[in-house]
DNA sequence: ATTGGAAATTGATTTGCATCAAGGAAACGG
DNA sequence: CCGTTTCCTTGATGCAAATCAATTTCCAAT
């Protein structure tokens, strides 16, 4: 599977200043807290990078000295078994901010799904900036609570919920994710492969796979080219969520 | 099975004032970064409360108008399904803070194991806190963040890993605790009892107690009177919580 | 000590999902 | 446009943990 660039520019091969003035995810849940002036502040420590897809950000227990936005792409943060078992603990879309769970190291693993773009930090210069703008400070610990919240629906889904309700809430997630971004609730592009949510939901791409087709066939889901979902009564899809029934 | 104070002293009939100069947790996570002076204005809006087991601290959803400090005793954090399939989030022990992972309404509800003796804080007055002592938001960020890496530990478990693993990664976990408080590391108490190691671990009580079953007569652990779990080999439990082989 | 009730253990059976194994459908490079 | 590769789907079978069902052990109160 590959996920070429909407607007397939050549990769930025090394960092370069990043202008947060001109930046598409500036009003990003990170960022919109700052005013100009913080904002300029923040430009002189900020770069743009760019990854292919399949590359790997940083690893799980890497000393971590950066932080990053999202600005275009997808991302994956995983863990990893000492056999290969692979649990991806969340998905970052472009205005995500990456970077929250950790102390010196990074607690997991972050690779591209798809070509990236992030804008990167240095921790240290940016555990600075918290001194003089205590509000950033304030934000992160407002990220980290929902952040913390996501995490423990997570707990729930993958303790006790069956294949069918983890497909849905993971279908209700993307759908709530579409529409906060400003698009259609009831059409949901999934940019990710069966892997990667069978991995994300602890199910195998077989259980994934049979469960959207079981969904298709009961009418509660249709599915068009290009992997794109649509739900045509989202009630339902949250009582399926929760009861299997 | 019941779960007696050591000491059995009468119930506070209601919240009291809170002298935090004399509290047993005062070095806890949470507190140990105030000064005596930040520790006086902390006092004059913390209480301190006492609930029995069984009783629910509060309920995902309630408006979350209190954060709290667990002085005395063990609270389960939890989250239910209409059906009633319950999945525990955490523990917490005496020295924990209560009350991260919320926005407007709390996340998760939370209810004693054992009878337990809270330090009740108001949200409010603890935020605004915040503001003249910038660095107990600096602490909340860090405990946010530990959480936070906790909570993918734990969706690492549940999404990958087999009965023993999962028993044996709760062993282990609770040694470290144990050790973290000074105690020993290879003799670790169970305070909590079979159904809510089942609930935290998204497993049956039938399935733990089959799984300790085997860890005994492998002679991983070691189980005396009491639900006290001795660890001969650390390093073996250690192993096994990765690769049940 | 004796006893009653709750919790833990153990056994028998079922089941939902994993695993193993082919086909079939898109997506990409030439 | 066609071939190759990768991803997705579907089918057959196996297995780890759930469920159903008794005991047995542990405590706390008498």
């Amino acid at each position: 599977m590959q996920y070429p660039l909407k607007d397939p520019i050549k990769r930025w091969s090394d960092s370069i200043p990043a202008p947060c003035a001109a930046c598409g995810v500036r009003d990003s849940v990170f960022c919109s807290v700052l005013s100009d002036q913080e904002l300029q502040r923040l430009s002189s420590f900020a770069f743009n990078v760019s990854q292919d897809a399949r590359e790997i950000i940083f690893s799980e227990g890497d000393s971590a000295d950066h932080l990053f936005n999202v600005t275009e792409g997808l991302v994956k943060l995983y863990k990893l078994l000492p056999d290969g078992r692979e649990q991806i603990t969340g998905f970052l879309f472009s205005g995500d901010f990456l970077g929250i769970a950790m102390n010196d190291t990074y607690a997991y693993s972050a690779e591209a799904i798809t070509p990236v773009r992030l804008c990167r930090f240095n921790r240290k210069d940016l555990e600075g900036m918290f001194q003089q703008t205590p509000h950033l400070e304030t934000r992160m610990l407002n990220m980290a609570s929902n952040e913390l919240a996501q995490a423990q629906d997570q707990i729930l889904l993958l303790g006790r919920k069956t294949a069918k309700e983890r497909l849905c809430s993971f279908l209700l997630s993307l759908s709530q994710r579409s529409e906060r971004r400003g698009d259609s609730a009831t059409v949901i592009p999934i940019p990710m492969g069966r892997e990667a949510i069978a991995d994300y939901l602890g199910l195998t791409t077989e259980t994934v796979s049979r469960t959207f087709s079981k969904l298709k066939k009961e009418n509660s889901i249709l599915v068009s080219k290009g992997g794109i979902v649509e739900v045509p009564d989202l009630e339902l899809l949250a009582t399926l969520a929760e009861d299997s029934s």
